[in-house]
DNA sequence: AAAGAAGTCAACCGCAATGTC
DNA sequence: TGACATTGCGGTTGACTTCTT
């Protein structure tokens, strides 16, 4: 009973790729395309394990991998994604073409959040570092409540078409009819809703990288309810700044002796989780709209 | 120059979500 | 509807490189 492992461990490689493995799995996929991973091993003459050949192909081997250094654009992107998305690091990548979930996690663990610990040293910071060593490789405590926009929402309520990305106060808003995404990805229904919209999503909005609606009309805005307001309200905030406020905030409390950098990092995220959750009336929304600098829409 | 510390990143692991029968 | 298969994800590890003393 129980789950069968993915491929049998016995005489299978493991470690490091060959150039030779490598051409393997780049030439089998180019002739069969991606997919059957656990297949694709045995057909393609491959002793990997068929998760080994799908992370090498997504993360290394695909075509379409940028390679180079992060660049200061993308760093911001990537904040301003994970202020947003928390530790959702596909989603994160998704956003920046050709780089990939692993490499945006080993780049935020590596660089951003020293960054953070760096510029807002807290005194859980002031490790020795000895202890540092040990604990590098430690990932950042669990935001437990953290208010990470949750975008899994359970339905699609409004379609925005925003003419000027940039303007945050006067975008037009029209209301259609909810439809369901269609083609490649899951459907909305019990999906992530981020992942769900295949090509344009709410996250457009901030990507330098993203095609304005001017240029392609179907560049739309699919924002998801999340209690009568909207993702889009949250996603024309500047979180990176609102973070520098947070923290400042955050130091002044005795509570944020037992932060964790990372949570001192979650910008308002206590705020915006209770968005998601239903915690707040109509009017204590409109109240705090000013603090998160969003803009209210009333219905 | 050598040794240890620290940083980097490819790869692995386990779990959860989703698909299929 | 449940069991199993497949896929995808995030956390973690460890080998290798670079830096510091």
């Amino acid at each position: 009973m129980g789950r069968s492992p993915c491929c049998a461990k016995e005489g299978l490689n493991r470690g490091a790729w060959t150039a030779m493995e490598d051409k393997i799995l780049t030439e089998y996929i180019r002739v069969n395309g991606e997919g059957k991973w656990r297949n694709l091993p045995k057909r393609a003459g491959l002793k990997r394990c068929g998760k080994s050949c799908r992370l090498r192909w997504l993360n290394y081997l695909r075509p379409d991998i940028k390679r180079g250094n992060i660049t200061n654009d993308e760093e911001d992107l990537i904040i301003r994604l994970h202020k947003l998305l928390g530790n959702r690091w596909s989603l994160i990548a998704g956003r920046l073409p050709g780089r990939t979930d692993n490499e945006i996690k080993n780049y935020w663990n590596t660089n951003i959040g020293k960054k953070f610990v760096q510029a807002h040293p807290s005194p859980t910071s002031n490790r020795k570092a000895s202890n540092q060593s040990k604990e590098k490789s430690q990932p950042p405590a669990p935001r437990i409540g953290s208010g990470v926009v949750r975008t899994k929402a359970s339905r699609c309520t409004k379609v925005f078409i925003r003419p000027e990305p940039q303007n945050s106060t006067d975008h037009q808003q029209l209301i259609l009819e909810p439809k369901p995404v269609l083609g490649e990805g899951p459907t909305i229904h019990g999906s992530d809703c981020v992942g769900a919209a295949a090509g344009p999503d709410p996250l457009d909005d901030i990507s330098p990288f993203m095609i304005s609606a001017k240029d392609d009309p179907s560049d739309f805005i699919v924002d998801f309810e999340m209690d009568d307001k909207f993702l889009s309200d949250l996603l024309n905030t500047d979180f990176t700044s609102l973070c520098d406020e947070d923290v400042e905030t955050n130091y002044t409390s005795s509570s944020s002796l037992n932060s964790s950098p990372t949570d001192l990092f979650s910008t308002h995220d206590s705020v915006k989780a209770r968005f998601s959750e239903g915690m707040f009336n109509d009017s204590d929304l409109q109240s705090m709209t000013p603090l998160l600098g969003i803009e209210w829409l009333p219905e």
